[in-house]
DNA sequence: ACCTGAACACCGTTCAAGT
DNA sequence: ACCTGAACACCGTTCAAGT
């Protein structure tokens, strides 16, 4: 309208790999997965296509790079929780650094999945895990079991478990559970007996009946407290 | 050729649900699964890609009925496994179950993540957790530590835990992992430790010094171990 | 009942062209 | 240097048609 103003129409900030993986985190979030093509990204961003091509060179890098963005996040936060004093705090110290890891992936619902199915070790990953690394060394483990103690917390050292038993709908998916189940009810009496054992000790929780953060926990505490009896045998 | 030859050219055995998951399986099995695409599975049966949709309604539907395939040979397999005898056996039978389902599942790379992706649950995945809770019951946890159990477990019961670090092509990923610790050695000091101390407490084993197989029993049993500890607290 | 061919609505990505 | 439009080589799947 006005005489000077610049014949550019909008250019806004120019496109760059930081707001490209920004969006893609976003859309991830808000609407799923699935809902992340290159094509629904560009438009997210006003943008063509192909113009993501000029700052990150496939899709696949894009994936990488929204993992390095939520590990970050986790890598910032944990680098304020101090480190353990006396040797037998380090328990305490990865429990909370663990669940503080936790806690930031649930809000990325899509990083779990998305995390795993990375093949190329990322940065920031192997920096969470030397972190943790220090942890067990300044609590006392060897240098052997604190390898071990990486393998075996695997994925749950990030803060998660992949459940085997996670609908995406959890109120379909508890009905169709239970439709399951009375189904083969003869062949599954186990589970028919526990799934009633627990409705009677905490009635009307046959809805959404296992609660994932304790359940979370109390695997990572059988964990740690088995790798804390492994560094008290070895002393 | 000869007179009375029926006009059919050929129809061999007619297509099948059972055929078209068995073809499925081998094409995940020795090409992967990013081969294993409808129109690939229908030339592999010798027919067209649409044929299958007459008896499978979708992909996801085969990609399920792929998951009870290989889940279904653990269960036949599992099934001679003796119960335990006194209570304190049930750790050695249960993970003698778990390594037996680690041994069929080794031969098909691609279960664990289709196994984690169903957000269905599988008869033949709820039989298999039927019967690993039997064997709990049996060995005189209670129903709630059962319950806990088989969340802590979790994709462990079944025989895997998908590695973080895990690249597709071992001797690929060994160089890029030396090469990245390598150049960030000053921010990952304690990595570069432990493999230089793992590297020397075994030399020669800087390509693949990880045995997958031992790491894994070594969780197991940490998690085995103090189940087993819960118990008999609660005796 | 079972299978087919063409077509549709998507993907990620290449390429030549624009500014 | 950065962005675009059209096109390519794939996907899973619908549909009308064949036998």
């Amino acid at each position: 309208m006005s005489p000077r103003t610049p014949a550019i129409a909008e250019p806004r900030t120019p496109l760059s790999r930081e707001r490209v993986l920004e969006a893609a985190v976003a859309i991830a979030d808000r609407d799923g997965l699935p809902s992340l093509t290159m094509r629904n990204l560009a438009q997210a961003l006003g943008v063509e296509a192909m113009s993501i091509y000029h700052h990150l060179p496939s899709k696949e890098a894009v994936l990488d790079g929204m993992v390095e963005m939520v590990v970050a996040e986790i890598n910032e936060t944990v680098a304020s929780i101090p480190p353990p004093a006396p040797p037998d705090e380090w328990k305490d110290v990865a429990r909370r650094r663990i669940l503080v890891a936790r806690r930031i992936l649930l809000g990325h619902p899509w990083a779990p999945a998305v995390i795993e199915s990375r093949s190329a070790l990322s940065p920031e990953v192997i920096r969470y895990f030397d972190g943790l690394l220090a942890i067990l060394r300044a609590g006392g483990l060897s240098w052997d079991l604190s390898h071990h103690a990486l393998h075996a917390l695997g994925s749950r050292a990030l803060g998660f478990s992949q459940e085997l038993f996670a609908p995406d709908d959890v109120e379909a998916g508890e009905e169709a559970a239970g439709d399951l189940l009375e189904q083969m009810a003869d062949h599954v009496p186990n589970l028919v007996g526990m799934m009633a054992e627990i409705a009677h000790d905490d009635p009307g929780s046959t809805l959404g009946w296992c609660d994932d953060q304790s359940e979370f926990e109390f695997g990572l505490d059988l964990l740690l407290d088995g790798l804390d009896r492994h560094r008290r045998a070895s002393l």
